[in-house]
DNA sequence: TGTACATCAGTGAACGCGCGTTCACTGATGTAC
DNA sequence: TGTACATCAGTGAACGCGCGTTCACTGATGTAC
């Protein structure tokens, strides 16, 4: 029975709340490998052990902070994806495209965290694996529902390597049943590029080359859509 | 006149080499935002504050290592490169995306530290911008060359926006003259699933998906060569 | 509704540690005459 | 070739700083009767 929430419950839910925030933000001033306890601690104005009541150790925050990344992200994209017609396929994927690219633009250091180098000394445990799936399970079903509609043009392409194919075996009866291997292969092709895309964008390495950086990634993922076959 | 080099200069070289070796080790262990001057030079059994002589502060060690990692994936790429015959232009593509991946897979710190999110609190002085550009340099001549043998299918993109135009403008004289738009376009979508598809790898993105990387790998780039329009 | 006890949040001091950088110094190497 | 001086490499102590984590504690909140 939904137990009423006590004042203790509902202060607890929400300095943990604010500790986030606060770690959040000491992740846009120094990076998540200088991420620190005390800095927290100072910030909220409490003393530094009392954190230790929310969080056992500086590791379980940073978990906690990659997986509100991943769940932000992810939630980005799927309201997005959900403004656009169903049978539009192609619009699903350029509009969910564009959330996670709008996302990671908006909140860079949260975005490094997750698709950055791995924080040094830091193991992911596997509660941040479910989290971490949302983006790319929501291209999937967006190619698997124009399968579906048989909106997908099918490709050639090179020959799969047998252990590739046995991975996308693996996949398909939980994931996406309707695409073959190669659309399975386009799909991962088009995940990395987008994750691709907008980390050279936010860690700098077209600076000098592309200046409007937006219309080129609209442009560009335009083109990944067409390569994957939707229209 | 090339005076004799004293013994002096003679173990300047050789010490800064060895505080570059030493830092590089570093890397491995614990990333470049936990590198720290006084664990190289305990590392090499001096004291911390003769690091001071050879380099300046932390940040221009931290560049020398930058440099060092760009221009070693640098020279991999570009060795590996003239092993192919010259009317290959598919076989130098791949054999350099490969070479690229190796070296990443040997190095995986060093590629975080170039390719991964940026150290916080450092800025790349512009000596870092030269030894950046040779890979997609080599890149470029691969697909110019092809272009000047008439060996490069043209492809019907999605329309390109002018200030994307207007960027590809700037680059062709001095980079790649015998380029289209629509050949830049691609280039740097080929360039983006590269670095895209490694840090994926090493990053560990892929980790209960792709099973034998390697022949994934080479299985998507030549996909990806096909799409440059190499044959 | 009131009381007695258990639970929990938060404190402040302390632990042992490592960091980047500066400084005055010693002694070896290099150079000009 | 030998001497006098300048340059440079390396030392060790010190500066001021921040870190994660533990611990015994106080006082407030919650719960069982």
């Amino acid at each position: 029975m939904s137990a009423p929430r006590t004042a203790r419950a509902r202060a607890r839910e929400e300095l943990t709340r604010e500790i986030k925030a606060a770690a959040s933000r000491q992740l846009t001033d120094v990076g998540a490998a200088a991420l620190s306890l005390r800095a927290v601690a100072r910030e909220l104005g409490m003393a530094s052990s009392a954190v230790y009541r929310y969080f056992p150790s500086r590791d379980e925050l940073l978990t906690a902070l990659i997986v509100d990344a991943y769940d932000a992200v992810g939630a980005a994209a799927e309201q997005a994806e959900a403004s656009v017609a169903r049978a539009d396929h192609a619009g699903r994927w350029l509009v969910t495209a564009t959330a996670v690219r709008r996302w990671a633009v908006a909140r860079p250091e949260e975005y490094a965290l997750i698709f950055g180098s791995p924080v040094p000394g830091y193991r992911a445990p596997g509660t941040t694996v479910d989290p971490a799936t949302r983006v790319p399970l929501l291209l999937l079903r967006v190619l698997n529902d124009a399968a579906d509609a048989g909106q997908l043009r099918d490709a050639r392409d090179a020959d799969i390597p047998a252990p590739v194919r046995a991975d996308f075996e693996a996949l398909r009866p939980q994931i996406a049943p309707g695409l073959s291997d190669e659309q399975y292969a386009r799909a991962l092709m088009a995940w990395t590029q987008l994750i691709g895309s907008i980390s050279f964008e936010l860690f700098d390495h077209l600076k000098n080359v592309i200046h409007d950086y937006e219309a080129y990634f609209v442009f560009q993922m335009t083109g990944v859509g067409a390569r994957l076959g939707l229209n």
